[in-house]
RNA sequence: GGCUGAGUGGCAGAGUGGUUAUGCAGCAGCCUGCAAAGCUGUGGACGUCGGUUCGAUUCCGGCCUCAGCCUCCA
């Protein structure tokens, strides 16, 4: 029985699909106007497990992820870069669905895009303004009124009156109350711009995601999930519109990735200390990069640093090492291991354990490999698939290991050595040891070694080779 | 200040009221011409002070430290 962290109880609680045998889920995506860096990796990566598991499951998962495509900060770095807005957006929409890609993430079945759904956003907040839910002010943009939504907070756990105390006063807003958000802002001379009944204008942040939620998904849906700086005030807002439009409960199960760290601090585009998924690939593997980030529960802290990406990597070797030579037979035979996986992953997605696992798999095909080889190509069938459910170790195992983990990083594909030069000099080799001659095999030895060539001799008499 | 969450062995990172997490690194053995890989074994831990208990790293309370949200952010 799958169970799952809902923030709105934060309790764990057994996971009941409104309709038997489908899942709907939201996540907030990106706000395109840079490159993606770790932290939306995260979001990415931990959903798109979510999504294989519960797909294995046997739910049929219908998964939605939006692009935020305007917003001020797009406004001012289009600005800044003297581009339009169109142009910027496009750019960074498709550079996110690169780095998705390599990172194996499986595309969302719908990605919505705001400056695709102004009618329905208008066509939600006008509801809310024939409820009484919203407001136009002085200034003529649209207010959200908090003090209507009896329920506000609780996603967050947070009080009104707690949050009025500590409500920053912002001189220049129109609101009747500071929690109140904005809902639809009117355009300053120059700004982007669709026409509405209350003026030409452009949406708010949050009321996006509720239109396109509920136009794709159904006023009342499973799982919402995105990164834990989003449960207030965003998701919070969202509840808050979408329950008073609908008059329907919006969301069964609220999901929070936690954040990517660098020295014990949120990395974030506001502090600038992050590092972009492309830059991290120059180096890493993108294999290696889902790794790290799996190898962490989602709702944990993951403090990003070479050393634990150079872990990832070693693990990885780990196990396309225990892979390579025992091909897929096509059955899937499971096993207890599958079960004791299964019993990880119901856990609230409990992955490192799912992995401690998937280690212990790869221990005992190592033991089986050399005497019972049906069963080490069995077992080795079920360490693919498991590993699938996480999203890797679908590579083969020869090239994983004799790619390089830099290949991408152009300053190093020019001194590595090509695989028939490497089989060459283990020939050569391979006539030395013949010879009796193993100072001369050894100098060949530790001069691929010098240049990132590792070197086993099997118990055949065979020897193979991978990259560091 | 309010509200969350966290403090585990050299590092990363799960978990549990009493019995092996797991990976990397270390040590020893097997294997190897020597290595590498692999296998076997092994050392090393639960912020702090109290309480509950036959027994707590695990439950409860105080304290300390850290992070996050309360403002755009995945």
């Amino acid at each position: 029985m799958l169970h799952i962290h809902n923030s709105l109880s934060n309790c764990k609680e057994p996971f009941h699909p409104i309709s038997a045998g489908e899942v709907r889920l939201y996540v907030c995506g990106m706000t395109v106007y840079d490159f993606c860096h770790i932290g939306h990796a995260r979001v990415m990566v931990v959903f798109d497990v979510v999504v294989r598991y519960l797909k294995s499951l046997g739910f049929n998962v219908t998964y939605v992820r939006n692009i935020t495509d305007i917003d001020d900060k797009i406004i001012h770095r289009a600005a800044e870069n003297g581009e339009s807005i169109s142009t910027l957006t496009e750019r960074f929409s498709i550079a996110m669905q690169e780095d998705a890609l390599r990172l194996g993430v499986i595309p969302p079945d719908i990605e919505p895009r705001a400056t695709d759904s102004i009618l329905i956003i208008q066509a939600m907040i006008e509801r809310l303004l024939a409820t009484g839910h919203a407001y136009q002010a002085a200034n003529k943009d649209i207010y959200y009124d908090v003090s209507r939504f009896a329920s506000y907070g609780k996603l967050s756990g947070k009080q009104i009156a707690d949050l009025r105390a500590g409500a920053r006063v912002d001189v220049m807003e129109a609101k009747d109350d500071p929690l109140d958000f904005v809902l639809w802002k009117t355009a300053k001379p120059g700004e982007p711009a669709w026409e509405s009944p209350w003026g030409a204008g452009r949406p708010g942040w949050h009321i996006e995601c509720s239109a396109m939620s509920t136009t794709a998904l159904g006023n009342h849906f499973d799982i919402h999930g995105g990164g834990a700086d989003l449960q207030f005030p965003h998701h919070e807002n969202e509840i808050a519109q979408s329950e008073a439009a609908t008059g329907e409960p919006f969301v069964n199960y609220w999901m929070h990735n936690g954040f990517v760290r660098v020295d014990d601090e949120k990395m974030s585009k506001s502090l600038g200390n992050f590092f972009t998924v492309r830059e991290v690939l120059k180096h890493y593997s993108p294999e290696a990069l889902r790794f790290f980030i799996v190898a962490s529960h989602y709702r944990s802290p993951l403090n990003y640093s070479n050393q634990n990406l150079d872990t990832a990597r070693a693990a990885l070797t780990r196990f396309y090492t225990a892979l390579h030579g025992l091909p897929a037979t096509g059955e899937l035979i499971t096993s207890d291991y599958t079960t004791r996986f299964h019993a990880a992953m119901n856990d609230d997605f409990n992955t490192p354990e799912a992995l401690a696992v998937c280690f212990d798999l790869t221990r005992e095909i190592n033991r089986a490999r050399n005497e019972d080889k049906t069963q080490a190509l069995q077992l080795a069938g079920e360490l693919r698939y498991l590993g699938g459910l996480l999203g890797f170790l679908q590579a083969d195992p020869e090239q994983f290991l004799q790619g390089s983990a830099s290949a991408l990083d152009e300053s190093s594909t020019e001194a590595t050595l090509t695989a028939t030069a490497i089989q060459t000099a283990i020939a050569n080799r391979e006539a030395a040891r013949k010879a009796k001659d193993f100072k001369g095999a050894d100098r060949i030895r530790d001069e691929l070694k010098r240049q990132g060539i590792i070197l086993e001799d099997r118990p055949g008499g065979a020897t193979t080779w991978r990259r560091e």
